[in-house]
DNA sequence: ACTGTGTTA
DNA sequence: TCAATAACACAGT
């Protein structure tokens, strides 16, 4: 305890290293001599703004800490125990809980053997388009990741290749610079081998023997060449061999069950190697156990500060403090770390979404009249401007983002409710933003040294069609006038800047003049009158798109068939809303099956949010196993909800309440385990019997009562992504609740055994009072799902995405994304 | 829902 | 190394 007080408290110079980074956690700096580096920094930016500006944000980073620590300091044993359970079981509910919605969808994302090759190109290379064709030789889908990194999925080039002559993996040393590249081929060679945990010894050898008159013709000799083999980290070779003999660029590159180990593999032989975690579940353990969480894709020098706090380093030390985490943090948040911890990640490669948000921003030396900002920004719109329009993009929100010269950074955002994309347009937004900011310096002058400019919130490709529809049918139609009746002037002033110059600063004039800028390049040579055909033209459209979204909807499309992945039965609609709501339908019929066939206890319902989840799933299985036809629509329809928004994730608690007050509320920790185990099926016979063995049985026993629903119809072998082990059985229900078992395997054996308790010097014999005491209402309800609030100590991460997804409603692009 | 800040890559 | 760009989480309103 007195150690966390301790890193804490760390000293503020301490703290202003870590923020600048000089934290050889990460790769490259190894070789490095850390104390002299921080000492040139420190001397060379001490005093600075620059400098105090970082000071400042470290204490505010100590703060957050010590928050935090306060925090954990009210964490009581019972908030531990309880969290310890529900952490592990929420979480395998939500992540494993969209099971039963679309068998083919699930086998995918949980079980396929992926091979995951991120190249960082050592020099920032144009990785053009050789190396593109390269990467696409392997797998044509694979995923560029900025620019000097990619992602592919070799497992199907694997296979193929198994069948592939030698020739066909032979490459040759580049010939045409003869001495350099013989120079290289052997820097290569020794690279390849060194420090890699199984290079193959065939590499380079045996080559010499064949002679192939058709190589010599062409000028190039065996000699000259390398046969590759056929595993993955052949593959990975070859692919960095060819790279580097067109473009000169080397690659380190990592070969790894899943995305994030992938990235982390490449990081472990940088320079210019390679390394390979087998997707065995021992060698991610392995691979994890001492791994600083610095190492980790989304984990920063404030995360890694923040959780050395409480005294975690490694990847494991994550696993082993879930429970406080889960208090600590946001459910995001310590999802993702119990992720991490597991070693689970993205299995496969998506491309990424449409962009967000698009800017551009300029650093400078400081710059204090408000002419030579307003021009500025005006710049800085012209650029943004341009940029868009080469994506076509058109946003509602226009963002200003000033630093002042002590490197204090504000933004102001304004949304407008006609999307901008013109200079003119940005700008007319952009600069109100600004002349609030200087006005509220005032009478000082603003003093900045970075300016930027933003615009998000962009129509969706489905809005810019209603849009363009609209505004072409409005145009054709001639109802303008009719429409302008419809809107007084002042509100169509208000409709195009909500932050409107008139309301609060900018005279009659200063509108004038932003009138004419905004109509310079639009139309009317009469400029009142331009003006308010330029407004009403937006606010008409606006209008237009309001009211006839939903006709245009529905007139848009040709009629498409979907099976609706709740009721399984085709779905003849014209348009997706049509669709989504058929789709609701479904799911909230399930849900009034459900509310009718549990009932309902109300007081107990009040008192028991915490233990929801655990239970809805118990419901789940238990009809799972008894009631096989029923089952595969309730089922899904839990399992739907498990993963939609928040919002209907509440209702469903609320409308499903849980079991006998008796099973609620379970007079001891052994109950407990007992009910959850009984009720989960997970262990059938003794807990402690915790073995391999058990999951055979398991799904023997159950592949047999499932309903053919979770059948998966690929022949592809599942494998668990906890233990990584290939399962037997393709039934979904089996297969779902072997990694069920894998997931609360710690747990159950921590509880039982009653050691590897985070903290040791919790008092197990409290054990009795903490569930009763638990599901007393005065108790910090900690219960995810119930959309429980925590305070910010949270940590991001790229994760989001996969966030994100499980929290879409149930429409049908889920399912079909 | 929108805005503003902070973290991360 | 540093600046620029983008995404996202969270909190406050």
């Amino acid at each position: 305890m007195d150690d966390m007080k301790k890193a804490a408290n760390s000293s503020c110079n301490d703290g202003v290293l870590l923020r600048m980074g000089l934290n050889d956690n990460k790769a490259g700096m190894q070789g490095l001599d850390k104390e002299k580096i921080n000492k040139i920094i420190m001397d060379a930016t001490k005093g600075s703004r620059f400098y105090e500006n970082e000071l400042k944000k470290d204490q505010q980073v100590n703060q957050r800490i010590e928050k935090m620590m306060q925090l954990k300091e009210k964490v009581t044993t019972q908030q531990l125990l309880k969290a310890q359970l529900q952490s592990t079981s929420n979480y395998h509910a939500r992540r494993f809980g969209v099971r039963a919605a679309m068998p083919g969808f699930i086998a995918k994302r949980l079980c396929p053997h992926l091979t995951i090759v991120p190249l960082n190109f050592e020099k920032y290379g144009k990785v053009s388009k050789e190396v593109r064709e390269i990467l696409a030789e392997y797998d044509p889908n694979f995923m560029p990741m900025g620019l000097d990194e990619a992602y592919l999925n070799i497992t199907e080039h694997l296979e193929e290749r198994l069948n592939w002559p030698e020739d066909r993996r032979r490459f040759f040393f580049n010939t045409e610079s003869t001495t350099r590249i013989d120079k290289d081929g052997m820097n290569m060679s020794a690279k390849f081998n060194e420090g890699e945990v199984s290079s193959s010894p065939v590499l380079f050898e045996d080559n010499t023997s064949l002679m192939d008159d058709g190589f010599e013709q062409r000028g190039l000799s065996v000699e000259n060449s390398v046969v590759f083999g056929t595993s993955a980290e052949e593959v990975v070779k070859e692919i960095r061999f060819r790279i580097e003999q067109k473009t000169q660029l080397t690659a380190s590159a990592g070969i790894a069950p899943n995305t994030m180990l992938a990235k982390m593999c490449s990081d472990r032989n940088k320079p210019n190697g390679q390394y390979r975690i087998s997707p065995e579940r021992q060698a991610v353990l392995d691979f994890l156990k001492d791994l600083p969480i610095r190492k980790v894709p989304g984990i920063g020098k404030v995360t890694e500060k923040m959780l050395k706090a409480l005294g975690i380093v490694t990847c494991s030390e994550l696993y082993q403090q879930r429970a406080l985490l889960s208090l600590l943090f946001s459910e995001v948040s310590w999802r993702n770390f119990l992720d991490i911890s597991l070693g689970l990640g993205s299995t496969h490669l998506e491309k990424d979404g449409e962009r967000k948000s698009m800017s551009t921003e300029r650093t400078f030396s400081e710059i204090n009249t408000a002419e030579d900002q307003y021009n500025l920004c005006r710049e800085l719109c012209r650029d943004l401007a341009q940029d868009l329009q080469k994506e076509g993009l058109k946003g509602k929100t226009v963002t200003l983002k000033l630093k002042n010269v002590n490197f204090e950074v504000k933004t102001r955002a304004s949304t407008v409710l006609s999307s901008v994309s013109t200079e003119e347009e940005i700008f007319a937004v952009a600069k109100d933003l600004l002349g609030t900011e200087i006005d509220s310096v005032a009478p000082h002058p603003l003093r900045i040294r970075l300016m930027g400019v933003r615009v998000s919130g962009f129509l969706t490709e489905e809005e810019k069609k209603y849009q363009q529809r609209s505004i072409t049918s409005f145009l054709k139609s001639g109802k303008e006038i009719g429409f302008l009746r419809l809107q007084p002037e002042k509100s169509n002033q208000e409709y195009f800047t909500k932050n409107s110059e008139a309301s609060h600063r900018g005279s009659f004039f200063d509108q004038k003049r932003a009138a004419r800028q905004l109509n310079s390049e639009n139309i009317s040579p009469n400029e009142s009158r331009g003006k308010q055909l330029f407004h009403d033209d937006k606010s008409s459209a606006n209008f237009v798109e309001e009211r006839k979204k939903v006709t245009d909807l529905q007139n848009s499309n040709a009629r498409e068939i979907f099976t609706c992945p709740v009721c399984f039965e085709e779905q003849s609609s014209n348009n997706l809303e049509e669709l989504n709501r058929h789709i609701d339908g479904c799911l909230s019929g399930m849900h009034v099956k459900d509310t009718v066939e549990i009932s309902k206890n109300d007081s107990s319902r009040e008192n028991t949010p915490n233990f929801l989840p655990q239970f809805k799933n118990e419901h789940v299985d238990e009809r799972e196993k008894n009631n096989t036809d029923q089952l595969a629509g309730t089922d899904q329809s839990a399992n739907v909800s498990d993963s939609s928004t928040n919002n209907s994730t509440e209702k469903f608690g609320q409308i499903i309440p849980d079991k006998s007050p008796r099973e609620r509320q379970p007079s001891n920790l052994s109950d407990i385990v007992r009910n959850m185990c009984m009720k989960q099926c997970l262990f059938p016979k003794r807990i402690s019997q915790d073995n391999e063995d058990h999951f055979d049985k398991t799904e023997q026993i159950e592949g047999t009562s499932s309903s053919h629903f979770f059948d998966t119809r690929e022949d592809t072998a599942l494998v668990c992504p906890v233990c990584n082990s290939e399962q037997k059985t393709t039934n979904l229900v089996s297969f779902n609740r072997h990694v069920d078992v894998c997931l609360n395997k710690g747990l159950i054996q921590e509880l039982t055994e009653k050691e590897d308790f985070p903290t040791k010097t919790y008092n197990m014999e409290n054990s009795n009072r903490v569930f009763s005491g638990c599901l007393s209402k005065g108790q910090q309800c900690a219960n995810p799902s119930q959309g429980t609030k925590r305070s910010g100590l949270t940590a991001s991460q790229s994760v989001s995405k996969k966030a994100k997804s499980s929290n879409s409603k149930h429409t049908i692009e889920m399912f079909f994304k």
